[in-house]
DNA sequence: CTGTATCCCCATGGATACTG
DNA sequence: CAGTATCCATGGGGATACAG
């Protein structure tokens, strides 16, 4: 991008200047994606940006070295393996970065809360985001590893098929933050098993879209809600959602859900108290 | 520009958006005026942004209207004049601004001298600012108003026609900064007149690549030298260019050299002096 | 003076297939 | 794993003429 003469100081042309150097779709992207995590391999850098291709990416690479932004550095030389770091002058875009932060915060404000749609279906990924776009930033994710990245954003809801993670459901518990509030989604017909899983709240698939933006709100609304109360409702929640399927008196005794009945009663005995 | 889905925290990812406010030609190029100079009606922006064309101004101040970076505002309905200021969000993007700077000074460093070029004749223009083009940060000129206003960005030197200043010599003397070296142009037979301009140096036309680059050259070291001394630098310059065509009987009693000589010797007593 | 309305170019970005 | 090579589409940017 050329802006040749401008009735401007040579600061200001400097930091026109600066600015063009950010001034394309990946490079900035990359730059903070290094600033965050520090030296990344090719491979590595991929995965934390999903929507770059190969090719758009060696692009971007080849372009903040020619700029000296980047260095590149051969790892290992079969397989190849190579490590992309940032330079000094890359480093020292921090500042920019951060007052970029500081105003955008200021004025672009966007508190639309952020949610995370899980689901090996990606048709139906689609749709859900569609639905969600009106009123939330919703991103999409079709397999447990992309899942446990997004994480690392500390969404505020997500929402995701219980197939979806591999792992057993404590493992979930370990990767998803703890203010993140859980929407799981089930089949139609849900097994009691399912209540080993840490969720706020369970909706049975196929959804509808006022149902799931419904559930959605609500959960944004509970966000920073005190522990315990916050307990008891995922766990009420649970359990009625069961109790729509199965007796009561089969669920009871079910190994799954009888812990949650006598958690219930514990906390409504300490709530009590208080 | 669209970057969705990018692993990063929300904090990067508002960067980025604000960013992206910034990532078109010339967005960032009236805001920068606009900071730089208060309000500015559109004939002035264009004035200030020489390479915009009508309907690209008219583009961008709606584009940055819509992100309400500025507010418009009609000064009178006939002729219609209008008044562009930023909001307060466009003028909080001054610590942006000021960050790019501090990068730019420390690792775009271009401390490539600046050369303003001033000539009625476009095509010789072109041809002195392609000779310039290598070493220097050059930009061109064609009429008084466009040179009057490169003085406020202090170029380094200006070369200009002394034939493209319709004010009097005074005035361009009050005009151009103290610092900026002053190159003029003069025609094969110059008129004792000219010592009237307060150059550093002058140039006959037509020039030569070589010639003009030595020159510009030469004042570019000169740039930070004891004003005494320049002042002597200029007279001689001047004498020496005028005694190539006249008699320097003729000169010392000329009106205009005249005071030349006597301040040349005044000079020269007090720099013995010391 | 302050813009519109059209038309058009080409650089940026992207999809796809292939490779050391 | 870490890229290349090719081809293609879109839309940002611009030239020109016109208008309230």
């Amino acid at each position: 991008m050329d802006r040749p003469d401008v009735f401007l100081p040579p600061d200001d042309r400097l930091a026109l200047d600066a600015l063009s150097l950010l001034s394309n779709k990946w490079e900035p992207v990359v730059i903070a994606v290094l600033l965050e995590s520090g030296p990344l391999r090719f491979s590595e850098l991929e995965a934390a940006i999903p929507d770059i291709s190969p090719n758009m990416l060696t692009k971007t690479l080849e372009s903040l070295s020619e700029h000296d932004l980047i260095d590149r550095s051969v790892v290992t030389d079969s397989p190849l393996t190579v490590s992309y770091e940032l330079t000094d002058a890359g480093r020292d875009l921090q500042p920019v970065f951060d007052s970029l932060i500081a105003w955008g915060s200021d004025h672009i404000g966007s508190v639309r809360p952020t949610v995370i749609l899980g689901d090996r279906d990606r048709r139906l990924l689609e749709l859900y985001g569609a639905w969600l776009d009106n009123e939330f930033d919703s991103q999409t994710v079709s397999d447990q590893a992309q899942l446990q990245r997004r994480f690392a954003e500390t969404p505020d809801v997500v929402v995701f098929d219980i197939d979806l993670w591999d792992d057993d459901p404590p493992t979930f518990s370990r990767r998803c933050p703890g203010t993140t509030r859980r929407i799981g989604l089930v089949g139609d017909r849900p097994a009691p098993s399912l209540c080993a899983w840490p969720c706020d709240t369970f909706l049975r698939k196929p959804l509808r879209k006022d149902e799931l933006i419904a559930a959605v709100d609500r959960q944004v609304e509970r966000l920073g809600q005190p522990e315990p109360t916050r307990e008891r409702e995922a766990i009420e929640s649970t359990l009625s959602l069961l109790e729509g399927t199965y007796s009561k008196q089969l669920l009871e005794t079910d190994e799954h859900v009888a812990p949650l009945y006598d958690r219930l009663s514990s906390l409504d005995d300490s709530l009590r108290e208080t």
